[in-house]
DNA sequence: GGATAATCGAGACGGTACGTCGCGTCTTCAT
DNA sequence: ATGAAGACGCGACGTACCGTCTCGATTATCC
């Protein structure tokens, strides 16, 4: 599930093509390196020099997986964070608070470090249109929303929560307010924040507000 | 309030620079291409060279006002759009939700705009940390949450919301989602969001559930 | 013979660099510009700048090959005059101070013309101590002493001159007055002044004074 | 006696000029800033700001009393070395060619120096044409030049040297190898080689050849 | 097995922009 | 009016990366 490459395309009809195969030791030095210099000095510093001759390989076999350099750091950053393993299924049988807190803590927690930093520096920087830029705030942002959405409608089904309500808007004023507190650092993104966040969100929609 | 230094900070303990004064002609110069090359070619755009030529001036003069070319396009967004006039006092007298929904329509408006998109772009790319960055947050987005903050207050000591609020978590509740859709671009930011969104935020935390 | 490595030094052991060769029609297109601006501006007119933009080379290339504009005003020069050609055999027939006489008139044209003039300014101008400027001095100035040095040995075979002479200070003897006019310009620097140069610097030294 | 002020101008037909008269103290601080600039980084560091600075002084008084580096530079080491006090008088008494090995053995140590070192560059570097230039030749070679004819001229007297002898052909055959070593820096410029030099220079020149 | 071909590493290429330095001029206030 | 201070427009400096290209060497498939 590379960048560039879509399964369905490689999935059988292709050739075998002639000459020498990628290497796909090549790639993975690539995105290692890419990930080191996005550690250390941060989004500006994942150069394609300064990528590829940590990765021990030519500029050309860099362009030849990416076609630039923001498509690298992306690239990067996705595959160091795997789908997030979803949810355990233990947690959905807490209440739906219990639940979101948890996730939207995991959520604060990994952006609250320094690749988390750089994860929504590209987010907010990038060509919004690209495709690569949406598959890339697919993977980190909205991925997890679409968690919340499963929870949400769990707690539906269980009659946590009233009918008729609009899904994707709740969705937003949950995880709006964390990544607004993550992009503006205007205030602390603890504990007491997710927990008063879920309560006000929550207040008019139960049941039994 | 300048970008570089506050007129108020030295306002008579300033012994009056020795030396040419700076040329205050140069700096609107500069800010006004600087400006002109935001909207036609976007951030990227607003090099220190293009900046310096189409002001017709000389690159030292660029820095000896700003550091970088980051500064540079912040203070000239920042001061293209002054503090956006308040909020015209007649439309404290209406309700919370119909103060809000205009204010949130306006803030939408704005950065559904090219220049708004600018402006989501630095916020995301500059150093958290720098003044001039903080200020350019200050500038663009908390300040119309503080906006908020004063509605939200009126409306309480009008008696239309319940005491006990968080007023800073309920200020997210608000603002968050806007700017979520504005950066993640998942979904439609029309009236119909607006109007959903305070309608839900806003559910629990009246007096009058 | 190139400026920044001898062929000869890696004739064989040279393991065939790796990676593009350097292109040497970018290195030659780079010395007709400079060679161009040299001849229409002066040595001051030799800037990287001017040099990359009329060689259509970028600056980093003229970089690669020589270190800074002077390293790039003394290689234009020495390869527009090639080795002087000696002397011709026939010349070497004739008696010591007609052949001098009309290798001296020779070095004077050439350093009266307005590229001899940039010549001397870098000599003077260049850090005596580098490589670079010590193969500059010797191309165009002690080249010349050593073809002297050629025709006074001859002339000391054949007897014209008398033993036990010190051949490098007759040498500057006969040199050194020639470059003092070229620089100092006080007096002129013609047919006569060679020939009466010759007639006294060889007064002394002949078998037959 | 500066550079750009005859002292006829000011010798005492001035009114008097209105205004705060010109400070000789600024002028006598950027001559000192500027050989000491010479002495620690050569004439290339003599720059009008580096100047300015070290002597306190605003860059207009620069400009003021000279027009542009090369000026200052110049005057500054003009004044650096008086007329060298012609010869002691003694040492007319002796014979020619003990006289002139003195004064340029002297010539030789001075210009063997670092600050020799930069005269000499800034000669060979320097527009031939202008009026500060030729005064600049005049100062440091040309008239080190003419205290040679006054010996020559007195060897004549004496009858040392042979009539119908072309002075200023002579004076270069002294002089000329000496700031051709000097200048090149090909071979040593000891007292051997200024022996060597005025033995062959003067062997034919000799009424008892 | 030998030809063919794509990729490999390396690194030079033409460019663009960077941020700095020095030029010589201009503009201010204080003397 | 001249002093210092220092900003001004200008232009060149030398460097960092960009994304492309050209090498010889390597590694695969195809004939």
């Amino acid at each position: 599930m590379t960048t560039t490459v879509k399964p369905a395309d490689a999935e059988e009809a292709r050739p075998r093509a002639r000459g020498r195969p990628r290497s796909l030791a090549s790639r993975d030095a690539i995105l290692k390196a890419a990930r080191e210099l996005m550690d250390q000095l941060g989004p500006s510093g994942v150069t394609m020099e300064a990528v590829a001759a940590r990765a021990g390989v030519g500029k050309p076999t860099v362009y030849r997986w990416w076609p630039d350099r923001h498509a690298v750091a992306m690239a990067a950053l996705m595959e160091a964070q795997h789908p997030a393993a979803a949810l355990p299924t233990s947690k959905r049988t807490r209440t739906l608070q219990a639940a979101l807190a948890q996730q939207m803590q995991g959520i604060a927690d990994t952006f609250g470090s320094p690749r988390g930093r750089s994860v929504a520096s590209m987010i907010a920087a990038s060509d919004p249109n690209t495709e690569l830029s949406k598959a890339f705030r697919n993977h980190f942002v909205l991925a997890r929303r679409e968690e919340g959405r499963v929870l949400l409608q769990e707690a539906l089904q269980r009659g946590e929560l009233r009918e008729g309500l609009d899904l994707d808007v709740t969705l937003d004023l949950l995880y709006g307010p964390l990544f607004f507190r993550l992009l503006l650092g205007h205030a602390p993104l603890d504990a007491a924040f997710v927990k008063q966040l879920l309560t006000q969100a929550l207040a008019g929609l139960r049941i039994a507000g």
